[in-house]
DNA sequence: TGCACTAATGAGATTGAGTTGCAATAAGGA
DNA sequence: TCCTTATTGCAACTCAATCTCATTAGTGCA
């Protein structure tokens, strides 16, 4: 795993620490790995990658979960039935989200530039579309298999 | 369940066939039951309105894996972690899709209308978004939750 | 029509991700 | 440093999804 600079684990210390969390090494872990990913990761993928540090599989999933519950990551199914952990982004100081986009053919989830897609609200639609708490899913082919 | 007209019923009869599937009567169940619907049911769904006519849920299951092989019906994970079903629709000779909807409070799924929401497709973007086969779900609060 | 072939069914067994219970441990406030 | 209680690690559990296999029943063909 990537080595975490002392800022950063200042940076994960408090940000466990405003959310009420207690600050425990397994925690430090998931967080640091969720910040060094570029897609939101599974709970198989996280034991995947935690195993040499010697987590439970239990500990792993209830932090997801509390990290999850607090808000600092977010849990979402991207259609192909395995639950996904992502760290909450933030500008300022709103949460930025962006569309997910699954290949329909190989599988791989990636996140899209919040650019590369936007959503043009028409007849019908729950108004709710025009605030920006929306959640955006795509599946379709993937440049490589297409 | 609904009476199913002769016309209907050699209609699904003649979709099963060319589909190279044979014609029993969980699988025209099957199929009459989510031609009926207007969103996507899941399987537990299904067990439960086809539970009176007496059929196992293993073939229930079957059937619709079956059926989502051979390209009748689609299986899609909304968002929630359950696999849900659909007939595709076909207009003349190409399938049409549509958005399909997941309130983020009350869960619950909907199909939103064609015409609903338009994906713009920016920098960055998969190319195959040009294309037809692009599934979109989009997850926000619905009019009555919100 | 009747027959043979094989897809499909039904009942039960199995799998595995997701989740929980509990005793032992350790974080953090006093 | 001590005390409270959140957190951990292990094992066990749950339940939907999936498979196994003997039996049944559609279909094509004679």
């Amino acid at each position: 795993m990537r080595k975490r600079s002392p800022k950063e684990a200042g940076e994960t210390h408090a940000l466990l620490r405003e959310a009420g969390l207690r600050v425990t090494d397994p925690r430090v872990a998931v967080v640091e790995h969720l910040l060094g990913q570029t897609a939101p990761v599974s709970h198989a993928d996280l034991c995947r990658s935690l195993e040499s540090a010697g987590f439970d599989r239990a500990t792993l999933y209830r932090n997801l979960m509390d990290l999850a519950q607090v808000g600092i990551v977010t849990r979402t199914d991207l259609g192909d039935h395995v639950w996904r952990f992502e760290m909450k982004r933030r500008e300022g100081n709103h949460v930025v989200s962006h569309p997910h986009f699954v290949c329909s053919d190989c599988g791989t989830v990636s996140c899209l530039p919040d650019v590369a897609v936007r959503i043009v609200r028409g007849k019908h639609a729950p108004r709710s579309l025009a605030t920006k708490n929306v959640a955006i899913q795509i599946t379709a082919l993937c440049d490589a298999c297409a």
